[in-house]
DNA sequence: TATGGAGCTTGACGCAACGTCAAGGTCAAG
DNA sequence: CTTGACCTTGACGTTGCGTCAAGCTCCATA
């Protein structure tokens, strides 16, 4: 029996057992400086004793409610209080809970899009852009019923007929396009002959719904100010041209 | 004015800013082949068009939505279907939420024990249990002064030190619960290295004092017997196995 | 005592999705 | 010709380890 304390050490591997960790783990926590082994043999291997031990256990529970390793050392340190620092991390918590409830929904009601047949209505009426997806947007600019009817509509159609309106819309998109690269006037014959059917679309798109003259500019200056509809009116200056022709269209027919 | 489709293209800065996202993105996008530019100048300059912006805003509806690009790759590929993608997504996105909601109660308890548990050893020595309630009970079991010890002990100690030990004997709880669900058998090597950790923690709270065969293995038929304990240490099954673990090292270690 | 198998060591890459320099060409305008 | 804005290709940093890889050490058995 010697008067010296005898110190139980531990292998890297039992600390590890121990601790429900692994020794990779160990080492990192070395690495960083955040637990250093109480020994280290002559061969290099660790041994860590009780105090060691005990360290991590705080380490490993500060951990497992969240906390990053740099936060934990300081804490460790002294120079940061505990409840401070867990109710700093909490406030980081709550925030991605909300995060994650937000995207949760999303994520359930574009599923519940594509699975019915608003999909396309989605992919297809502005050729791969989902209307549904700025639904408060329309609901903002045109009444918040405005949107319901569309739905509506668009549900209350067959296939065929849903194909042939797309098809329509294609077409129209395209002739602007066009229109617009060839360099007319946006009150000439031609460009106010799309006009009118830019009008009839927006008019049976609308479900008997009536087109104002604030919907049609305002249209016109959407078309413009979104890179997502422009992109299918031919850039900036495509929708540009589109967006003149309708606005006088509007003036001749809608004021 | 030639007959050739004039298809109008955007350099990576107007791509980035129209799409909402950045240069660096649309680079890391075509190292990972997700989206190529559709043209790429002499001077290797990247240029795209609008189909390529098409492409990308379905990756920027989706990335938002929490997937991975390799599964939007996919996607796009057509190899994977939208809506299947978007279910497994959910339940991840769903299991995630149960985790952080787990870990938010934990930190808020935390914060909750740390704040108020500075004053007694009271409510914490057995996770809720006030030992100076059975002060009693500890005499007639283990000696008249043995509570008077342990209760100087207690008090003496600094609040860093009362910290860290009350955090060892939720550590064992929680080590006992686990390895009592686990189905391992009482003379195991884990059990044994808890009870090893059992031991040394009742070593320390008794300051020193002996921990006798009789005092152990008495504890073990305690927490059993009494459900105020059991209750800690994962019901009464949970504390038989702590009960039977306990009397195994002691007679291995204490007879 | 030789050998085999565990256990230990130090690197170093990998992951997810880019952010952020760094060093240097390109292009239109003054 | 010189700015200055915009473009390029590297390459490292981030978070917390997991996972080889190559080689040394220790204990127990043949």
């Amino acid at each position: 029996m010697g008067m010296t304390p005898e110190v139980t050490t531990y292998s890297i591997q039992e600390v590890a057992k121990a601790a429900g960790t692994t020794s990779r783990t160990l080492r990192h926590y070395q690495d960083i400086g955040l637990l250093e082994p109480s020994r280290t043999g002559h061969n290099g291997y660790r041994y860590y004793d009780d105090e060691a031990l005990l360290r991590l256990q705080r380490i490993l529970l500060l951990r497992q409610l969240g906390l990053g390793l740099p936060e934990i050392h300081k804490v460790l340190e002294g120079t940061r209080d505990t409840t401070a620092a867990l109710r700093g991390h909490l406030e980081l918590l709550l925030q991605e809970r909300d995060r994650l409830e937000k995207q949760i929904a999303s994520v359930k009601t574009t599923i519940d899009k594509t699975e019915r047949g608003e999909q396309l209505m989605a992919e297809e009426m502005f050729d791969g852009f989902d209307h549904t997806q700025y639904k408060e947007e329309v609901e903002e600019r045109w009444g918040k019923d405005a949107y319901a009817k569309g739905d509506r509509w668009w549900r209350g159609m067959s296939d065929a007929e849903r194909t042939s309106w797309r098809e329509r819309s294609q077409q129209l998109m395209s002739g602007w396009v066009a229109a617009g690269q060839s360099g007319m006037a946006a009150d000439s014959d031609e460009a106010q002959a799309l006009a009118q059917r830019q009008f009839d679309w927006l008019a049976s798109a609308n479900g008997g719904q009536e087109v104002s003259f604030g919907y049609f500019t305002g249209l016109g200056e959407m078309y413009v100010a979104d890179p997502r509809f422009s992109a299918n009116y031919g850039g900036e200056q495509g929708a540009a041209f589109v967006r003149d022709a309708m606005k006088v269209y509007a003036d001749r027919h809608l004021a």
